[in-house]
DNA sequence: CGATTTTGACCTGCGC
DNA sequence: GCGCAGGTCAAAATCG
């Protein structure tokens, strides 16, 4: 797993801390469970009653200030949110009436690489149906049943230029069922197949994209009809009692691009401009998430952070902005002088275990 | 030994 | 009709 995926919580703690024996009297509760890097903050009200309770009192006070505004700032950012989803779902309707009306009845045309995939097979795997001979229905009656509401997604996942491996680990497995050479590219495609349930209809192509070779490009097809076998890397903030309570499952979620998103990512490679949250056209939930500086290959570890397209069970507009949400408090709380002194004081105790992601 | 990958052959659609 | 290109199949090879 890519380090990255992670939220730094690196504090530059010293080791020896200046705590007083308030600290250590607090922290002789031993009913309660190892701290881990999920409940810091938690650490931080305790360990900050050390310095008396008014001092516990204040930060309480602070916390919960904090608290509201990100709640508010969680409700804004819903609401223009959903402001801008209506408004990316109001054009790809504009987009899907063009191409109708354009009588672009093409069986099969090679998807362009630039983003405008999802809509071209929208379109065309809708006029294929009425076109396909018995014999082709008869071989394929489960494919065009599953690809009238064919959805199709792209990640973008950054690699190595000199890795010839054709994986992207999504969390789901994968058979590989066919390779090819394709005119575009110098980089083969490679073909996989959803084998996690035999009748998942899910496929995938990973291929290199030709633009940057550093940059792998999965498609997907269709959705899964199972639950993911591995958990995602969710980040829960519990609002109703307050910023101590967040927790954290496991995974690593990589850049979803479909038709829109990747338009605006080509946009942002171009302007440069500071984080930007793409949304996703053709899907209820997808998001993108791009760090500052995400071009290929010069910060790979910064690089991609988004919404797995496949994990229909989770709301990643959420977890992605529970995510930004979490790197700003755990930003915030380490520029507060309190909190470190504080979190040293735990960890010297011998409270603080925090877990060791798996990579 | 079962699962997965590799790879050449085959199928299908499209353009000329 | 033919050739090209993308996609899939399936036998052989490889891996754990």
């Amino acid at each position: 797993m890519d380090s990255s995926k992670w939220v730094n919580t690196s504090l530059g703690l010293s080791l020896v801390p200046n705590h007083s024996p308030h600290a250590m009297e607090l922290m002789e509760d031993e009913d309660q469970p190892p701290v881990s890097t999920s409940s810091m903050t938690a650490a931080a009200a305790t360990a900050v009653g050390a310095g008396g309770s008014v001092l516990l009192g204040e930060e309480l006070n602070r916390i919960s200030l904090e608290n509201k505004k990100l709640t508010e700032m969680l409700t804004v950012l819903c609401q223009n949110y959903n402001a801008l989803e209506a408004h990316v779902k109001e054009l790809a309707s504009e987009n899907e009436l063009i191409l109708a009306n354009n009588c672009l009845i093409k069986k099969r045309k090679a998807p362009p690489l630039d983003g405008t995939i999802g809509f071209t097979r929208n379109a065309t795997s809708t006029t294929a149906e009425t076109s396909f001979s018995d014999e082709e229905s008869y071989k394929r009656p489960l494919e065009m049943s599953s690809n009238i509401n064919l959805k199709i997604s792209r990640v973008c996942v950054p690699t190595d230029v000199s890795d010839t491996r054709l994986i992207v680990k999504d969390g789901y497995q994968w058979r590989k069922y066919g390779q090819k050479v394709t005119r575009d590219n110098p980089s083969p495609r490679a073909y996989y197949k959803c084998s996690f349930a035999p009748t998942c209809p899910v496929k995938k192509k990973v291929q290199k994209s030709a633009e940057n070779p550093c940059l792998l490009v999965a498609t997907y097809e269709g959705e899964h009809n199972h639950n993911h076998p591995a958990q995602p890397q969710v980040i829960t903030i519990d609002h109703r009692q307050g910023p101590n309570l967040i927790t954290t499952t496991t995974t690593s979620i990589p850049l979803v691009l479909d038709d829109h998103s990747s338009n605006i990512l080509a946009h942002k490679r171009s302007s440069s401009s500071p984080t930007t949250m793409s949304m996703s056209s053709s899907s209820d939930h997808n998001s993108s998430l791009m760090e500052p500086g995400s071009s290929c290959g010069h910060k790979p570890n910064q690089v991609i952070e988004a919404a797995a397209d496949h994990h229909p069970q989770y709301d990643h507009k959420a977890t992605n902005f529970q995510q930004l949400l979490v790197q700003q408090m755990a930003s915030s709380l380490t520029k507060d002088p309190n909190f470190t002194t504080a979190l040293a004081a735990a960890i010297a105790a011998g409270r603080f275990n925090p877990p060791i992601p798996k990579w």
